[in-house]
DNA sequence: TGGCAAACTTGACTTAAATCAAGTTTGCCT
DNA sequence: AGGCAAACTTGATTTAAGTCAAGTTTGCCA
């Protein structure tokens, strides 16, 4: 079977996608207006700043990464995705994309046209609420970032970046204690302002504290519990 | 007339509010679920963290704050709210408010109860559209803040900060040149993730450069254009 | 399969902003 | 009106993290 048929029916993580609490009869409308397009190749871009919204992407597998360029033209990463979850919800309010989209990875996509979307959610209470909540969760998720990037150090912000991905992978059912890192040091450095020296001597430090190993890109978390505490409180002032 | 009895037909803001786009009737439908509660009074908390979420609220004068408690029962300011701001859209998802709000000012603010509030945006497409696009743009200002926190020097952000305010004030056809700061350095500090005194240095730097005049609690913007760049790009690396 | 750029590492030095300390000013409450 | 806590200011010192410099390693692709 050809991956990209997958139906939402089917879909793996429809449970952390639209679908949720949709009856089978309304998945079965809403899979109609998907888009399941070709795998996007590391490096390809789905869309521009600036460029009208069209489409709303949700991810299947793979990871993308959403950034936007400053005054001298230096990316200036927003944000990583990883299977269901949506992209570009910042771009409905003016009816254009907000930012540049890449993937990470080859990364499997659906595509759901914008209008068709609306529409539906106009005579389906429950995507109409799943929309709502998902567009909610986004809000509250970069309420708790802004704070961690805000009043943590850069040990803590490294900590709980790891965790948060680690725990992306476990709802999706995907190994949360060895992972591949999607993005490079370089990347993770950006999202968290930080300086790639920085990144790599904390991956460093973590390792020397039993916390996680890092080879070439796979993440192994040792100990999740005291990398977790690490991440939130290890800032004693005594 | 009583301010208090203020109807969504009438009210100054409500251009920038939920009823944009709505026909006069639909109006009318939301203007009937909505509460105008007695002013709050300064300090007064208009709901707290974990409550289950009955409504939302928006801002018709004064100012309110949202803050978490970290571990140790400090505030953490996750928002700013002036008129014509919405509330509690984070705490949409899973039906818990996820911050407190208190007013910062004596504040006149409207109260929606949700579950009619959703019901309606079922009935009504305009108010549904609206609805998703004032959450689309709460992600977006989100996404700037997290940017400007994570990418700019303190002197920016504090800029940046007072640039923003100015504007929000200008939208809602309040003076924006000179305005009345409803929170303390304190709390600006708190928000932006620094020390109180860098805050009131950089104040009066901002002040020696002639960018705008503080005292006691009035802002006045002596150079608008040039704050917004000092606020933007100011960071010269040659 | 070898060359090269991107990714990552390590050490020395610098700096922006925090912390600490000790004020002064403001405005609220009795 | 007077007292007192909160808000704000100013200066001296410290420190976390950035910058600079110079590597090594990795992996792509011609």
């Amino acid at each position: 079977m050809n991956t990209e048929q997958i139906r939402c029916q089917s879909c793996s993580i429809s449970k952390l996608c639209l679908p949720v609490m949709l009856a089978d009869s309304e998945i079965e409308h809403l899979d109609n207006i998907v888009k399941r397009r070709k795998p996007y190749q590391k490096d390809e871009i789905l869309f521009r700043q600036g460029e009208s919204l069209t489409h709303i992407f949700t991810v299947r597998s793979g990871c993308l990464k959403t950034f936007t360029l400053d005054e001298e033209g230096n990316e200036q990463i927003t944000g990583f995705y990883v299977p269901g979850e949506i992209v570009a919800l910042d771009a409905i309010g003016n009816g254009t994309y907000q930012s540049y989209a890449k993937a990470l990875d080859t990364s499997l996509v659906c595509a759901l046209p914008y209008s068709k979307l609306d529409s539906l959610a106009g005579q389906m209470p429950g995507l109409r609420t799943q929309l709502v909540k998902v567009m909610s969760n986004e809000i509250l998720d970069d309420k708790a970032l802004f704070l961690l990037l805000n009043k943590k150090t850069a040990e803590q912000r490294l900590g709980a970046f790891i965790m948060n991905l680690s725990r992306r992978y476990a709802i999706r059912s995907l190994s949360s204690e060895r992972f591949q890192l999607p993005m490079t040091q370089v990347d993770i450095a950006n999202y968290l302002g930080m300086a790639v020296e920085t990144v790599s001597r904390l991956f460093k430090k973590l390792h020397k504290l039993n916390l996680l190993e890092l080879k070439h890109r796979e993440i192994t978390i040792l100990n999740k519990d005291n990398l977790s505490q690490f991440a939130g409180t290890s800032c004693h002032h005594y």
